[in-house]
RNA sequence: GGCCAGUUAGCUCAGUUGGUAGAGCAGCGGACUGAAAAUCCGCGUGUCCGUGGUUCGAUUCCGCGACUGGCCA
């Protein structure tokens, strides 16, 4: 009789998701503390430099614990990508684990997660011209004209996407337009980089969610006081920043653009900036549960746990020795 | 203590010429392929402050009471 649960052949990366304020960070250090982890961020807001404080970023003592990375790796000026931190994360993990350390991915950027466990498909990057020009023309004619248009070119495309959503109708856009073929078909031609890991998700999700509401509207309170207005008007003063970039429409940071801009005092800049931040975890609780359906291997944890970082780490052991999935 | 104004959804308010009501925000559910902390879609039963009266019928009109705010003492 064989080993009915032989080792798998490709090394394991732990992944340990949750939403925002949910404790994902002191649990990786705790882990950090017992094994020879490397923490992978996966977050859409961590990869700015000079946003600190608004992104909770952990802070030097912490990243000491531990290498970390896809963190402060690009202005706030600039763009990232799912796409980017597919490739990234994978040639991360890869050299992790040739170091002989296990690649521990922390974060909250759900679809970045989607995108690392499913690929994406072969489509072309981000073009700033082309969608410099959409956006001129929507302003000139409104997005339901270009809803139209793409409704002319594909129209399998433009049934599937809502006439208001302007993001998506110009994504599709400039698909269409780079590629000259059908969206479904670009969507069909996947890419055949086969994760050189398996992976093990450790999800932390609030039993109740109101208790994550009140630690929300706490660590908004925190940012205030450690001078979050402060470090937003330091970067409008270092950056040519507009509100319309990525970085400054993180939570907190599109509210603090407004608050300086004179819009609002500063009961209402709290009070934007904490109900942000809850529909930002209402989202996330949204993808978790759609990744509760469709991946036997995630393992959730109550974030509200007594000792949440004891909870992880136990799970986090278990995984790894049986380095095989858990029901 | 007197006068005036208010009391309607979790919050701020509209409204019903008397036929039991609706916006914004919040909240909740969902979608999600190179901006994703983004973007978009869907969801509104609430003693209309209480009580008595008029009325076929009152959240709406009238009386009384309570509470809140303002002005005058």
């Amino acid at each position: 009789m064989p080993d009915p649960s032989p080792p798998h052949p490709l090394p394991p990366a732990l992944l340990l998701l949750g939403p925002t304020a949910s404790g994902k960070t002191a649990c990786a250090l705790a882990l950090a503390a017992e094994l020879p982890v490397e923490v992978v961020s996966v977050d859409s807001a961590l990869v700015f430099r000079d946003m600190d404080i608004g992104t909770a970023k952990p802070d030097a003592a912490e990243r000491a614990v531990c290498p970390h990375h896809l963190i402060d790796i690009v202005s706030p000026e600039e763009t990232y990508s799912a796409a980017r931190f597919r490739a990234d994360a994978i040639e991360l993990i890869g050299a992790i684990t040739a170091r002989g350390r296990i690649p521990l991915l922390v974060g909250g950027t759900m679809l970045y997660f989607k995108a690392l466990r499913d690929g994406l498909s072969d489509l072309p990057q981000a073009d700033a011209a082309l969608r410099r020009t959409i956006d001129a023309d929507a302003a000139r004619r409104g997005w339901p004209a270009l809803h139209a248009e793409l409704a002319r070119l594909d129209p399998a495309a433009a049934t599937r996407l809502d006439p208001g959503d302007a993001q998506r109708i110009q994504r599709a856009l400039e698909i269409v337009r780079l590629t000259g073929r059908p969206l479904a078909e670009s969507y069909a031609r996947r890419e055949d980089d086969a994760l050189p890991c398996r992976l093990l998700p450790i999800a932390l999700a609030p039993s109740d969610r109101s208790v994550l509401h009140e630690r929300i509207a706490d660590r908004f309170d925190r940012m205030l006081n450690a001078g979050f207005i402060e470090e937003v008007r330091s970067l409008r003063s270092r950056y040519q920043l507009d509100p319309t970039m990525p970085s400054m429409r993180c939570v907190g940071y599109r509210q603090a653009w407004d608050y300086l801009d004179g819009a609002g005092d500063l009961a209402d800049l709290r009070f934007k900036g904490i109900a942000a931040t809850r529909q930002l975890a209402k989202r996330q609780l949204t993808w978790l549960r759609q990744f509760r359906e469709t991946w036997p291997e995630l393992v959730e944890i109550d974030c509200l746990h007594t000792d949440l970082a004891a909870a992880v780490r136990d799970t986090a052991l278990n995984l790894l020795e049986h380095h095989l999935p858990l029901r």
